[in-house]
DNA sequence: TGAAATTTTGCAATGACCCCAAGTTTTCAG
DNA sequence: CTGAAAACTTGGGGTCATTGCAAAATTTCA
């Protein structure tokens, strides 16, 4: 299954141009980088810089491909006789115990997290993603409770379990925004995770039950 | 308390130019549409455009001023016994029932979710709007409840009233933008309202209760 | 009524992003 | 091994949003 020189190329050049990328806008911001200092940075031209990329806040994303269907993975994986809901907050609580750099808890996230606090058009792209989160979330719920097309409960409930994502990200990214260090920031999230649970009602925490399909 | 004619020619002028705007996007699309020939259309130059409107999506929200506050105005205003989350869907079902303009029940609002639907910027200015109403939200329940600065809970109820609020939004420009009658979407959202109550724990039901502070 | 305050405008520049045609490099059939 | 076909890169030339600046034009008010 070798591929060729021209796939491994082009793996490189991308990955090298959004790490060059990535490494100036930690150094100085994102809007103050301009795209053709990139294309510089990286030894390419703009218009190679545009072929890989469709947009400048993709160069910074780039890493986080993956993230997008994460919420769907796991409520595909939820054990037996487990809901969505609790799948997702079991996997959370996981992350966040093990400090783990994928849920942010890891120094050195608050360099990222200054890059976009200061970049409106960062925060709008991390909205859009958020919505792929909620629509591949929804598209997972439909096909695993099998729910008819005109079934209102696939969408709720993604609303509702991208509600918990959220408010664990944003309680994250917050705290480790104000300097504070990531074995603090996971205690105090294991408690908000708590409290989150606390607020979600018995419908959606038993939504899409595995085995009790 | 009469006001100056600069006042009322600014106010005119600013109202002039959003309205020329926004016939401009309904007719050919909010990226069709240049802020040079808005500006021309307007009688104005570019800048005196820019002097009135931050942004170009400005423009097209600008008459949507007021619904960032509407939550917390609703939240404020509720009855005596009565608590925020059940306030809003009381405030809801009297906007859906009567088939209302302010939550984009009427005729000719496809046309608008058309422009929408059809300029990512646009979405994700919605979304930044939307940041604002939970704010705002977040704001007011912290001072209706008097809650620490650190309690996490007007946060975390904002976003589950915010949830209602947007569902019941994305539902209604979905359904007008698939051509359906108002009255139509009125019947079918009150039914939503139902459903997304019956999602909601207690414990954000009774949230805020006035009287139980 | 004329100077001060405020608004409008023209002009020039920056920077994201697009399109196209001309190179370059890689692949692959023969 | 070789020469075209396919795929990638680049340079050059736009469009358009957005900004800064300083020169008009307008409004306010002493």
């Amino acid at each position: 299954m070798a591929e060729g020189l021209r796939e491994r190329k082009k793996r490189q050049t991308r990955q090298y141009i959004s790490d060059i990328a990535t490494g100036l806008f930690l150094e100085r911001g994102f809007e103050a980088v301009t795209v053709a200092e990139i294309a510089d940075a990286a030894n390419v031209s703009v218009n190679t810089v545009y072929n890989y990329f469709p947009a400048k806040e993709d160069l910074f994303f780039d890493r986080s491909a993956g993230m997008v269907d994460r919420l769907a993975r796991w409520v595909r994986g939820r054990d037996a006789g487990e809901s969505a809901a609790r799948a997702v907050l079991r996997e959370l609580r996981g992350e966040v115990e093990a400090v783990s750099p994928r849920v942010g808890l890891m120094e050195g996230y608050d360099r990222f997290m200054r890059v976009i606090h200061g970049a409106p058009s960062l925060r709008s792209r991390l909205w859009s993603l958020q919505q792929e989160v909620h629509d591949a979330l929804e598209t997972a719920l439909r096909e695993e409770t099998r729910a008819t097309a005109g079934d209102p409960l696939p969408d709720l409930i993604a609303g509702q379990i991208c509600w918990i994502h959220q408010a664990v990200f944003v309680t994250i990214g917050r705290e480790m925004l104000a300097g504070r260090k990531p074995a603090e920031v996971s205690r105090e999230v294991l408690v908000l995770l708590d409290d989150i649970e606390d607020l979600l009602s018995e419908k959606v925490l038993n939504y899409a039950v595995r085995g009790a399909e």
